[in-house]
DNA sequence: GGATGTTCCTGAACCGGTTCACTGAACCGT
DNA sequence: ACGGTTCAGTGAACCGGTTCAGGAACATCC
């Protein structure tokens, strides 16, 4: 397409018309090193070309870009879809850009997406890691302040955290199927890295046995057809749970897909917790309990700590999210 | 924070290593205007400095950022969230970065985030249009190819096109309801430009009359609370319509949450019926009745095109998605 | 009154690629 | 042997800002 690229006005233009050099011009529309006069007369002739600064020459120049990488763990998830928005809301309202990416759970491709996008020469990275062990964050965490979101990064390469109390939630989650008498639960956690230690899972396990349950760990992928069958399968069992308990709520909708295809009961014949909280859970028959998290904090923490990192802000953060159950009805007694 | 920046190799580095000029270096690069020796030449040199080009710089010079803008109408909608997600993909694997931007359903904004993307200098855009008929879209078509998703640009200032047969839509869920019985309908549409003259609306308003079905046409907000509200405004009015026709699932979310506050029974005492077929919507109790699109056909359809855009490829485009209905569970015969 | 600062602005280098005009050499057919 | 192409590569300008060293003008201080 021959686009004639309307070419717009440049800094040497509204220089000239001024009578500054560019430099001045430069300084002036910044506000600074220029007197109030001059700053009036450039914005004033700055209007009337109809200039507007170059984002791609400033990018060049000043070394940064006002870009933001967004790196998912699994955007099939509903809820890490709304904090993908949420981010991307909230850092547009801080005059960035988020570039958002998917690594679809799979750890390498998480590495391949952490290099590309540190390459494209984004300002900073909000990552919600697939392996939180993995050496890229390292190699990243020394040329970028890098926000973990969700797990902390092993060895402290990051410029600041805003993790989830997950052993809390799932204490309470446990808690809550142990009172109801549930002793054999099914675990379904979003694929991840092969790492075996990641804290959370020792803490299922720890949890379990500390409490008197049984666990079953299982991954699962994110999206409905993926979680549906995982859920399937082990409601297939011949020692099937009497209970699911789900690190997502959108493995939780596969679930409840999977007892509606083998006409089971919920709660029933198997009671079904969550994770996330999202607001689809509510509406669901029967509504979800689910663990809750609160996303705006955790949204608005994020960004403020990835602006502050970009700014040179030398102290690190950490932040950590305390998660409250909300028991609906999709959690009942044990059957019999 | 101080960055070290950790210096990359440049071009002129693999020019002096390699005793060639640093023109020759980026032509070798690109695997033109060289010979495959020194192409190959190049290349070692390069991995063997760690030499990755510099996209910022790239841009600068040949004016290409390799981004494309994508400009929801509103994001609070989960369809239009799976949407982005994977034209996000898609782009992606096209070696192109999205840049996902959110209009929220207001006009004004719309425009103030086309222009905010044409500054930033995105190579293209892909917009579903809160207001088709601004003329913002007039202004960008002169510098950008844009493509529009859902609705035509008016004045067809797009370069390229996917629409959706709306008109087909509408015509499919009227009829199908009218068959059940229904002569009272009303119709729950996206909070939208005030332009009343929008094809899709007229189209409810004839179709409708054709058919024989007493229309009440409402805006509605996307997100749950805000569609819950709308339709617990219309199902308590005196004259309850006896079903929901819904612009998106997630309105009918809404209207899903509002018969349960209200203790009205989905499909017994009013029937709701969806449009987009999200996911969710097979899940719900009872599953929503929907109008159905292919959404990998949308987004692969829209990635081309836009692609081809940026290209070059002077041939517009304009794909027309045809509905199917899918009727489910939430729909019934009219009570009494 | 000379040393010392400030304030405001300039010139030039710089960021790191791309592109254009051009050159020297090789190759072509006759 | 000759004019005409094609190929591979060069040098310099260029994209449009930012930044740094420095300088003129003016105020301040002892």
């Amino acid at each position: 397409m021959a686009q004639q690229q309307r070419k717009r006005a440049t800094i040497r233009e509204v220089a000239k018309a001024t009578g500054l050099s560019p430099a001045a011009v430069s300084y002036a529309l910044r506000g600074i090193q220029t007197s109030e006069e001059t700053q009036q007369r450039v914005r004033e002739a700055a209007r009337e070309l109809g200039y507007e600064a170059h984002p791609i020459a400033r990018a060049l120049a000043s070394g940064r870009t006002g870009m933001v990488g967004l790196l998912c763990g699994s955007l099939e998830d509903l809820w890490q879809q709304s904090l993908a928005v949420g981010i991307g809301r909230a850092l547009f309202a801080r005059d960035r850009y988020a570039i958002i990416l998917d690594a679809a759970g799979d750890p390498e491709r998480e590495v391949t997406l952490a290099r590309q996008l540190r390459d494209q020469r984004v300002d900073g990275l909000i990552v919600q890691p697939v392996d939180p062990a993995a050496d890229v964050w390292a190699e990243l965490g020394e040329s970028l302040p890098v926000v973990s979101i969700g797990d902390s990064l092993r060895g402290g390469h990051a410029y600041g955290e805003v993790v989830f109390d997950n052993r809390a939630g799932v204490t309470l989650a446990l808690e809550h199927l142990h009172q109801l008498g549930h002793r054999r639960v099914a675990v379904l956690t979003p694929t991840r890295a092969s790492t075996p230690d990641r804290p959370a899972d020792v803490h299922v396990h720890a949890e379990a046995e500390r409490i008197g349950i049984a666990v079953h760990v299982v991954t699962s992928p994110q999206d409905l057809p993926g979680a549906t069958e995982t859920a399937l399968t082990v409601l297939g069992e011949a020692d099937r749970p009497t209970a699911l308990f789900c690190f997502s709520d959108s493995i939780a909708y596969g679930a409840y897909a999977a007892t509606r295809a083998l006409g089971l009961a919920v709660p029933g014949d198997v009671s079904v917790a969550g994770f996330d909280n999202h607001p689809m859970s509510a509406l669901l028959t029967p509504p979800l309990t689910s663990v809750d998290w609160d996303i705006d904090d955790i949204v608005h923490s994020a960004v403020r700590v990835i602006v502050g990192g970009i700014d040179g802000k030398p102290r690190r953060r950490r932040i950590v999210c305390e998660p409250s159950l909300l028991p609906r009805e999709s959690t009942g007694k044990c059957p019999q």
